[in-house]
DNA sequence: GATAGGAATGGGACACATTCTTATTTGTTA
DNA sequence: TAACAAATAAGAATGTGTCCCATTCCTATC
């Protein structure tokens, strides 16, 4: 699970890696590969996948199993919230204090190992809510 | 999104609800279908999806968006926190008082309309652990 | 107690995200 | 350069969840 360090930098990988760094939201594999394809044109959806995946094992990244039916991934490493939106699915940083205590309270009443944790908030996103008073008042 | 109990308990719904309540698991709509079939052996998947999904929004039961790939479904819809064994996936309670006052802080961070948070941990269940141990004995 | 209309169901087709397989290409090393 | 290992592209396969539609069930009214 500990980063191995000692993966490969491959043209698909580095240029993966680029493209999740550039944005802040937390996009999914398909959007990250739409992303990439403008790109590398030719890499196949099958290589982001499993580079995704790969990279997450390493540390390098992070993937958010978050609500919502698809995987999202964030290329901010360090413990941090997020906030999904039930409307429209997107998600959002959270500006909030980390909490690693949690992880202690979580062993000492459960007979899991606890391996950390994560806090997601749902709501409606600005845009959404806009949109949703525009349909009341029609 | 707020309890209409104004839906009809058909058997099937009943059925679910009975068998649902039934275990401390956490289940999937399929190990749901599974478990109602043994009662009912001709409901259909989708009647099971549609009935949770409608339930879940009927405040009835509470639908687990955790990580993993499967939506599971709870009978407690009281507020509380789970752990998720990232080798099985199985899903347990944590027994961790609840922090509703979360909602506030996230609401004066974001511009978002928070509904609500759930916290989610990931570990290694006791079963998986002795597993892996054995592994690495060998 | 017939009957009409809406709600719910069962079954299967479908959609989508993800994983797997295989042949090919690329990179590394002797 | 030859041989081997790692990574890739493409598409098939899988798994989860949704949708559609014909049929059945429920409820209110005549």
């Amino acid at each position: 699970m500990e980063p191995q360090s000692d993966i490969r930098l491959t043209p698909q990988r580095q240029v993966i890696l680029e493209e999740l760094a550039k944005v802040k939201t937390h996009p999914t594999a398909n959007e990250i590969y739409d992303m990439v394809r403008k790109r590398l044109p030719r890499i196949g959806l099958g290589t982001v996948y499993r580079n995704l995946e790969l990279m997450a094992e390493n540390g390098m990244i992070l993937k958010l199993e978050v609500g919502g039916s698809q995987k999202r991934f964030d290329a901010t490493t360090e413990l941090h919230y997020h906030i999904r939106c039930t409307c429209c699915g997107r998600v959002d940083d959270i500006e909030l204090s980390a909490m690693p205590q949690l992880d202690q309270l979580a062993s000492g009443s459960s007979d899991y190992q606890v391996l950390g944790h994560h806090i997601e908030f749902s709501g409606v996103c600005a845009s959404c809510d806009e949109k949703q008073e525009e349909t009341l008042t029609n």
